[in-house]
DNA sequence: CTATAATTGACCCGTTCGGGTTATTTTCCC
DNA sequence: GGGAAAATAACCCGAACGGGTCAATTATAG
């Protein structure tokens, strides 16, 4: 007696009938995977989904009416624990990044092999988050920290202590400076980065990944 | 006459007798690398890798003396387009984030096949990330908006708005709502966040992504 | 329907900050 | 060894902030 394992069901989310057809189609076509269903746009899918929950949702980001970013977002409020992995054309960083944010575990640009497709899916299925090369490196890269900002030495150790959301008093103990080197260092530092308050500073410090 | 691909050469990183060597014989085994140098611990390797320049470094984390965390910030510094793959039983977030902060490219969990692990090195050099499962999982879990938090939905508001730089003036304009509602709201974000001034609470919101 | 949480608003007061100006010492590159 | 860049330090002043206390209205959950 066989004993199979549970199919992956697999729902699209894909404006271009040609391309949302021919994925239904590879995926109703390999053993181990069902489409659940396939939806031109994000709000058939975000009903859909919600009532069928699949295990999978392979989702498009450049969608007419809204964006598959916010779809991903909606859904995840939904069902947070639903995996969504998107496949779509966009390399640019923004977008990227904006899905993963959005609640995306997984990115495919549209060129992937249907095999390399499938792989991914059951990867999501595993607890993985399959990503194709650039987006993966352009991941990693962003946990680098920026080199390229126009801060010297000791105001990039001014800015960090200032990041831990000390006043300038104590950022001058920390440093062994007085506190008007600390408020020189900080002006300094508004100038070069075009701020005007500690809190602006700090925002853009961890945000432009400056320490 | 055969056209043969350059070889794609590999240092090692890694104190483990037994490891160290699989991983040589491995990766000299294999049509298509072969092993620069092998290294024990990382002031070796630093030495070594800038003298040699390998397209890629296997390294490991738990090393004597310096940790493999900081043997990748060194290298990365001298040399920052070095491709560096991590090889460990680690599987902690704060060594993950870290070693990806310091310059990895790549993370593997060191239950890895050695075919995996030699197409991951095939990924690097594609300019590729290659990550275990589960790693892949946390790096893209760690770009979601953290839920858990004690802060209510309006004040969420006023954070947000406070970490783009704003006065109180400028957020009550923002909201719609007097300053003297903003400073309440903050107020009450400082006792939940534990945090005594804006850039505290600005650096709090970014690092626990709550904004 | 009621009680609790959330949101809104106000005043006071001492501290800190942001921006302006000036100046000396140290470091490091050419 | 000379000059530029970086790091150090000081003073002033008006604006903004942080913390304290008090209070009203609106949602929301039980």
């Amino acid at each position: 007696m066989d004993k199979k394992p549970p199919l992956i069901s697999v729902a699209i989310v894909e404006d271009d009938d040609d391309i949302r057809q021919s994925l239904a189609v590879l995926i109703d076509g390999t053993e181990g995977f069902m489409c659940a269903n396939t939806y031109r746009e994000c709000w058939e899918a975000i009903q859909g989904v919600t009532a069928e929950t699949p295990d999978v949702v392979l989702m498009d980001i450049g969608l007419p009416g809204m964006s598959g970013i916010e779809g991903i977002r909606r859904i995840k409020d939904r069902l947070p624990d639903l995996d969504i992995l998107v496949l779509t054309v966009h390399e640019n960083d923004e977008i990227v990044f904006e899905a993963l944010c959005a609640g995306a575990c997984g990115y495919l640009v549209k060129e992937t092999p249907p095999a390399r497709i499938l792989e991914a899916i059951r990867e999501v299925k595993r607890g993985g988050s399959p990503m194709s090369t650039q987006i993966a490196r352009m991941v990693t890269n962003s946990f680098q920290r920026k080199t390229m900002h126009p801060l010297t030495t000791r105001e990039v150790e001014v800015l960090d202590t200032l990041c831990k959301g000390k006043s300038y008093k104590m950022i001058g103990e920390s440093l062994f400076i007085s506190e008007e080197t600390v408020r020189r260092h900080l002006k300094n530092i508004y100038k070069k980065l075009e701020v005007h308050s500690k809190s602006e500073a700090v925002a853009k410090a961890l945000k432009e990944k400056i320490v």
